[in-house]
DNA sequence: CATGAATGAGTTTTCATTCAT
DNA sequence: CATGAATGAAAACTCATTCAT
């Protein structure tokens, strides 16, 4: 029997594994021995850190949908001018993209599943409002083409992952560039015309 | 032993269960008898139609990206100035994802899964290139801001189906006014600022 | 809907069918719609002239071994001598092996099953006596090697069905010369040396 | 969930039990569960050491076949004299069928099915050459009656399982006086009389 | 504390049998 | 009468979870 070095942290390693098998195959095509051998523990050892293969999937949506919560909530709903905070929270969200490719991934095809807890519900719910609040504030200001606040929201949110999807797959470089670029249309997307 | 009259068309019965079931829970979340149940037909009945539950999966996602697929063919590579083309495009998906719902969200979250087979993906993949000339000639034509094709065509696409999500969640109500700014706003995200 | 013509005698065809399929791939390995197909007769057709599956190898099997029983009963219990006896009896087992070689293998295949019913199982206890009579009659004569008479009733009727295994694989040409043979060989085998 | 102990070496309690099994019932009226339950183990269990249910009676096939092989080797092709290798072989293979009545009646009833591989229908080809190789070699050397090989073969191997299946249904006690006597006979069969 | 062989509940799939046509 | 599509009980097989080591 092997003692613990190849994986130090062995929840962490777990969760890594699953994360990536879950954007693979998804949650019920993935098979539990199957986290445990890529996380290099053996398949009793999951069942120490986690209850079931439920909770290793809450704890992942829970972890990284605060991630992005927190973005939302330092970026757009900051002090700044509403065109700033609209930039930032997009080139952030962009470059998380980025860099957590499975995260986001995982978060884009994992909601409203049943085996999520309310918990991890809430927390998506949770999200939606300080969005609303940012267009209906920008609609207020006279910023934002005429149209709901719901919809504008949608199509941002939509582009953005719409564009981190081309980088995923290989066919966008991710580039300041491509990143600006992004910014740039989405703003023009729903900015009123001058 | 029941007979017949509660399903006429069986086949497209099933089908339709399938589409929901697999929308709702993943192919891999859906059992075989919930999808018969939902039909109004035996379990055995499924295997009498198609070969196993992969062909049920492989049979819709067939189905509906060949749709996908004329729109495509019909609309963005067609004779018409580009500007009227990408109107028309992307009208008609709207109007196709309003109508279809199921079938677009399934085909949106049943990408590249392993129990897709080559057929399937072949259709996928031939759905690039119309999509990637289109906005070539309209960035050689002048019409469309600097940058990769292939990042405004995942940009409009994504912001397309965000739109939708919106609509799907209930946040958006399906108007004409919802479709035309839609449509405004997606061109104003790519194209070259007058 | 088709009327009768293509095969006139049904249950006759279905038997026929069966016994194929039976020889083939074993009962249980027979699935009840190809012995339908078979016969040239829908699948429901079959419960019009036989209760069930079970009731499709039971006719068989008692069909068959009553044939064989009758051989036994006229040759091997007849008023000739020992010798003609068996001559005879083997000689028309062969000719019986060699008519109706899916019967014959039927029959051997499907001993001591337990969808046989006890009418079939007893039609083949019934064989028995006689058999054992004619070997312990014979060796009451002299005519035989000493030995249990089980023990040389099994070796002849296990030769016999090796010879005509033979000719069923195709090593064997059934011809009278094999036949003779077949014979001789056997009466060797157990006659007591001269 | 019960640990190991009950039964130690699984895959050879997994094979044991369903010898004992397609032997009784054959092997397409053998259920899984039934053979998990003989051999003392979970269903499942059985999937950890074969493949599925062909992989089972192949691995019975092969490794009996084999064994049967190995004497035919042996015995029949040896550098002894015709007459000695007769007896020995057709010593050795009754004592085969005395010891091994499971495995020597499972090898006789699964002739040439569709489960098994190709591996295992090739070595039941390769044993025909020697024993035909011997019957080719002793007719050439006078000392068998005129005939096809192929024939007095057959009639031999017929007799000796014949001689077997007396012994295994309770009709032959497997005493020494019936081993040699059973040997005899079939020399007899096929000897050139003096 | 870590393991992975063992398990049985649950899944996919098959098939003997029925019954509306 | 004959049919074969429809069925659900039963088969083969998988997999989340446990627990002796």
């Amino acid at each position: 029997m092997r003692r613990s070095p190849p994986t130090a942290d062995k929840p962490e390693a777990i969760l890594q594994a699953a994360l990536e098998l879950f954007v693979e195959r998804g949650f019920h095509g993935t098979v539990v021995p199957a986290i445990a051998e890529r996380a290099g523990v053996g398949a009793g050892t999951l069942y120490r850190y986690f209850d079931d293969k439920d909770a290793i999937v809450n704890a992942l949506y829970l972890c990284w949908k605060s991630e992005v919560a927190a973005i939302l909530r330092e970026e757009l709903a900051s002090a700044l001018p509403l065109r700033d905070r609209f930039d930032r929270f997009l080139g952030r969200m962009y470059d998380f993209g980025v860099e957590h490719p499975l995260a986001m991934r995982f978060l884009e095809t994992h909601h409203h599943q049943d085996y999520l807890d309310a918990r991890c519900l809430q927390v998506g719910v949770d999200m939606q409002a300080p969005i609303l609040s940012f267009f209906v504030e920008a609609i207020a200001a006279g910023l934002l083409r005429d149209g709901p606040p719901a919809l504008l929201a949608s199509i941002v949110w939509g582009g953005l992952t719409g564009a981190l999807r081309g980088v995923w797959s290989g066919a966008v470089e991710p580039s300041p560039e491509a990143r600006d670029a992004t910014i740039t249309a989405l703003w023009a997307a729903i900015a009123r015309p001058a």
